[in-house]
DNA sequence: ATTTTTATAGGACAATTGTCCTACTCCTAT
DNA sequence: ATAGGAGTAGGACAATTGTCCTATAAAAAT
């Protein structure tokens, strides 16, 4: 039978509102109140919000390695399967039109704190970007998969930043559809020189 | 008349904090001890908080008009002047991979509190957004110059955004290498008007 | 049935928040 | 010399912050 949870409520609402309003405007009393409990109970299931922050991190690390392994066995090939990631950009629209990318908004909140969480956080965006670099070299980038993952991985925070601030939809599609068409080029240039070789040298 | 202007040295102050903490995390007390002032001299200036946050904008919209102004004049050619605009990255590197784009942190911090100033934050992107357009314009690009000013300007958001969370110089110099290299691509290809690559070299 | 563990509520606590008020010191104009 | 405003300091204020304590209810174990 399935148990109340409340510590998985928790982490979970704090996850919702770290994202909607960021962690420092977030406090104790929004999250106990949004789950319904008193503030009292809260402490009893985290003692800081520093460990709460490395909950929701850890829920998000979870749920990212997740959802990558879903992406790796459904795409047929791994530019479909690149694809698949940059899309994300418009299944997920309306939230980072409001509240930008969660990966990239939390890291950048946590490096202006200075907070000691903020390597954590950027340990999701390497999860991507690993395995960004995985659907590369699947697809025969063994040398440069690493920059070309950085790369589209930064296309993508750059999309959803201005996104957030023009809340522009034709400017979203403008795009993916570009970074769609440069992984097609990609894909159809296996083994001819690469202009990303630029870097090892 | 020099004034000691205790007003213009608040708000410089702020400017940095803002940058440098966040709004949120950035109280009364911050500001006015690092001015070197007290508390109650700080409300003779500013009533509220939002106001000394509209001053900030305010600076930062005229300091951006006048950056921008001054590009104008120094780059020789259109493409001298983007290049210019890219390469601040690189100039700003070390800021940037601490607190990353101030224009791009605030419009996101904002964007998420739901603050009554998030548009006028992003006043200070549609500043780059004209200035880039116009650039474009310049090199011949009269029809997709706004959506070639978007993404450049994406671009650089979402290399700051990456630069913060890895603080990997290299990435950043090669990002800002193959965007000029696209701005050389455009350059040569003036009167083609057709659909332009975002690939490198 | 009794003890122990788990979970919850309610509030105490000092510190800090944004906001606001009053008293005092300058400087300047008369 | 004096009146008045501009600028500053110090603190009051209620509300909220993160943290912590204790009393108690519910559940589990004995």
């Amino acid at each position: 039978m399935e148990k109340p949870d409340t510590r998985s409520i928790i982490i979970g609402e704090a996850d919702r509102l770290f994202y909607q309003q960021g962690f420092e405007p977030t406090s104790f009393s929004d999250i106990a109140s949004s789950v319904g409990i008193s503030r009292g109970n809260f402490y009893y299931h985290f003692k800081t919000k520093d460990e709460i922050l490395e909950a929701v991190i850890d829920l998000r690390l979870r749920n990212t390695v997740g959802m990558l392994a879903a992406w790796e066995k459904q795409g047929e090939t791994p530019a479909d399967r690149l694809k698949c990631f940059i899309k994300i950009l418009i299944r997920n629209q309306a939230k980072i039109m409001a509240y930008g990318c969660p990966v990239g908004t939390l890291s950048n909140e946590l490096s202006k704190l200075d907070h000691p969480s903020k390597a954590d956080a950027a340990r999701i965006f390497s999860l991507f970007k690993d395995w960004l670099a995985r659907q590369f070299k699947a697809m025969g980038r063994k040398t440069d998969a690493e920059t070309l993952a950085l790369h589209i991985l930064g296309r993508s925070q750059g999309v959803a930043s201005l996104a957030t601030a023009f809340k522009d939809k034709d400017y979203v599609h403008s795009e993916v559809d570009q970074i769609c068409r440069w992984i097609d080029s990609i894909e159809h240039a296996r083994d001819s020189n690469s202009e990303y070789s630029n870097r090892g040298s």
